[in-house]
DNA sequence: CAAACGTGGAC
DNA sequence: TGTCCAAGTTT
């Protein structure tokens, strides 16, 4: 017993993670909450998530009854909200045409919304044990690494080659251990930057430990260099301390959140606040210091703009994408990352 | 196939 | 400060 996969279980049993939230209890649908949460996202970044999000929502059935809103607020922080979306649609799936569970094949599970191939693979071996592979991240550097595989992975030739060779790793048995023992070997040890070789249980076989290419393997993506844009975000801020908040379009950034009204440029955007208050109200108007959020796509430039009324147009401005939002309500809607800490600074009177 | 889609951490 | 990208999927 020398294959890659025997070791990396024989290192898995002595040095594996065996703690992580998600695997105890192991259910299908903790282990598909943990896929979808942890889908380009660190397992540190995740863990406090899923921990929260399943206090909340235990069962599937708690997520397919429970409102969006609900859902996205659990999310909120976590970045790339259509999983949450799509969670919560396929959880209704699940209800409407699969008895209220998840599916058992790979077919149906790929149709819900949300899962591919490899998270659908990371569910079925790791809730059912059945034999199929998955290629997330760890997988693909491993992998690349182990058999010294050149090309960017993302582009489909080499993820072709890439999913055979996963495929052909798969051991006769424990194939749910092995599923976590070849992801925390890419985790842990074989990592992007500075892998821990001197205790990998593949370095003897590694082509790209013998020759010395750990940092070229896998061959990094194409670069590209994200455009920069700008907003202004009204603060628009009653006697209360209640603040004006928009639900974003279910499509594009940050879809479905509640966020702050924006405009083009500050001129527009007292124009925006005085639809929604009286102008002559205005007790004062200030910009806030501006700053940067980078997205894995652009960067975004913001211009707070704070606009204080002492008397806000009661009755406009309350309907179900806009509404006035109390300070302390701000865990019971999702709100983007940025935007959260902006109202949490205002409201502590740090700016 | 390229682009969209968040956020935080490493270097 | 800038670059890269982490348990990917969808359009």
């Amino acid at each position: 017993m020398n294959t890659l996969a025997a070791r990396v279980l024989d290192w898995f049993d002595r040095h594996g993670r065996h703690d992580l939230p998600w695997q105890d209890p192991r259910t299908p649908y903790r282990v598909w909450l943990s896929e979808i949460m942890l889908q380009q996202t660190q397992v540190q970044t995740a863990a406090p998530y899923f921990e929260r999000f399943t206090k909340a929502l235990p069962q599937l059935g708690d997520l397919a009854a429970a409102q969006i809103d609900q859902v996205l607020a659990l999310w909120a922080g976590l970045g790339y909200y259509a999983r949450a979306r799509n969670l919560h649609k396929a959880a209704a799936i699940c209800v409407e045409h699969h008895g209220g569970a998840l599916p058992e094949s790979l077919e149906d599970l790929q149709a819900l919304p949300g899962i591919g191939r490899s998270t659908a693979g990371a569910i079925l071996a790791q809730a059912h044990g059945l034999r199929v592979a998955i290629l997330d991240g760890n997988v693909k550097r491993v992998l690349a690494r182990f058999h010294g595989v050149e090309g960017w992975p993302g582009a489909t030739a080499v993820e072709k080659r890439l999913w055979a060779l996963s495929e052909s790793h798969l051991p006769d048995t424990r194939m749910a251990d092995y599923t976590q023992a070849i992801m925390d070997l890419g985790a842990t040890l074989c990592t992007r930057s500075k892998p821990d070789c001197a205790r990998c249980p593949l370095a003897g076989d590694c082509i790209a430990r013998r020759e010395q290419r750990t940092g070229d393997l896998p061959t990094a993506r194409p670069g590209r260099t994200p455009p920069r844009r700008g907003t202004v975000m009204l603060v628009l801020r009653d006697a209360q301390g209640r603040v004006l908040l928009q639900r974003r379009p279910e499509t594009g950034i940050w879809g479905g959140l509640w966020s702050l009204p924006e405009a083009v440029d500050t001129s527009a955007a007292r124009e925006l606040a005085g639809r929604h208050a009286d102008a002559t109200s205005f007790a004062s108007t200030r910009e806030l210091p501006t700053f940067e959020h980078v997205f894995s796509h652009f960067r975004l430039q913001v211009q707070p703009l704070l606009i204080e009324v002492s008397a806000a147009r009661i009755g406009v401005g309350d309907n179900d994408d806009l509404r006035w939002h109390p300070p302390a309500a701000a865990g019971t809607l999702g709100l983007p990352a940025p935007v959260a800490r902006l109202l949490q600074r205002i409201h502590e009177e740090e700016i």
